[in-house]
DNA sequence: CCGTGCTTGTTCACTATTTCACAACGTGTG
DNA sequence: CACACGTTGTGAAATAGTGAACAAGCACGG
């Protein structure tokens, strides 16, 4: 499925820069250059260029040297490489505001990703059609998943639930959980569990300023 | 305003913990525990026992020998070295979906935030109320800013708008962006920018679970 | 068909981060 | 008051990741 990665180890730094260099790929893509330099495509995602080398590395040969790398053709590798080179089939669990959100949300397809089911334990909201799905039970949820070939779960409960909705998708055989609640859930071995919270960029950012102000205090002792 | 953080280097991971031990120990103070070792902490966090330690030795000493952490008080102090010990003004730009459920979120408050202000260019949203803030035009950004002391800026357009977004929050004097939108921004030195696309999430989720049954399949070179 | 120019792929030294191991030190008990 | 216990804070070792430098190799021009 995926080429393989030469059986070395990959830093989990390389693939979020991946996924960076394929938004700004994209973008280039969009206004029609074919074919960019290491050095430019580093530019515009604010890293190193031998940083950008090494993370294809990884992967395989992608590039012409001399010349550059294809755009398009890079981005189907890095696809390729990222096993987004498909359509992964997902499954939501929390018919909240968020929730809701992620169901009307039209971007998923393009970037290799199709909601086909919705949880929900609210006996409120089981029925109920949202973005064209209907809001199932998760008892019923092992089933689904069989019958629908899903193969990620997505989870958008209060955080007090997010246990027991990650318990559901692990008792369904699902594999791969994004959890967008705001706890930590446990989960067996075999299971890939991402957490999503911007909190945690909120808070980087108020850091970084405080920092930043600090040492700017120090240089300018003013007052 | 940070207590010092003892003016050594302070790793980016080490600010990602620390707001990962914040969620857990948010969790442990409702279920009234009122101490907890870093091993216990640890556990919950899915990470190693020392780094805790040595992450939270970067900013003081918190804990008791013999003891362990007093789980309010760790709370109060790792807010105050993330510099979320007080409340944050905040501005948003870019009133669509994903804007308007921002707005409409009930939880930034809790965690240091409040969205007193809202931007779109349409000029058919200015004017209109969302959540309770009337969507104002960019333009008059600047004495916005000034007058409500904003100094954070969420930034939720369309990819190709994010730009322009962010040259509007960079002339209104805003030092800190947190970027929505699904694409790269070029920023002056002094500004701080963070990026939230929970498809970088999706990517590191497939990408483990393929490398993932690449191993076990090495592991069982079956049929 | 060879040489020049440019950019990749890759090595190596360096820097940063994580983990280990243990000394330091409160707490509670006899 | 002294001792045993348990957990922190921390220096040193191991591991991981980054950036500079350069050899390798394609494209183009003469």
């Amino acid at each position: 499925m995926c080429p393989a990665s030469k059986s070395k180890h990959i830093p989990r730094a390389t693939i979020q820069r991946l996924a960076i260099y394929l938004q700004v790929l994209d973008a280039l893509d969009n206004e029609n250059v074919e074919v960019i330099s290491s050095e430019r495509l580093a530019a515009a995602c604010d890293v190193n260029p031998s940083q950008i080398r090494k993370d294809l590395a990884y992967f395989g040969e992608f590039g012409v040297r001399g010349v550059g790398y294809n755009v398009p053709k890079l981005i189907q590798s890095i696809k390729e490489s990222l096993g987004t080179d498909r359509i992964w089939r997902v499954a939501l669990i929390g018919v909240g505001n968020l929730g809701r959100s992620l169901l009307r949300y039209q971007g998923f397809l393009k970037r290799g990703f199709q909601i086909v089911a919705a949880f929900d334990c609210d006996p409120f909201k089981i029925g109920d059609t949202v973005a064209g799905l209907e809001v199932m039970c998760p008892r019923r949820m092992k089933e689904h998943v069989r019958d629908l070939h899903i193969e990620i779960g997505i989870i958008t409960t209060p955080a007090e639930r997010a246990q027991r909705a990650a318990n559901h998708l692990i008792e369904a055989d699902i594999r791969c959980i994004l959890n967008f609640a705001a706890a930590r859930i446990q989960v067996p071995e075999h299971i890939y569990v991402e957490y999503v919270d911007f909190f945690h960029h909120m808070y980087a950012l108020t850091f970084k300023y405080c920092i930043g102000e600090a040492q700017r205090a120090e240089k300018t002792p003013s007052s």
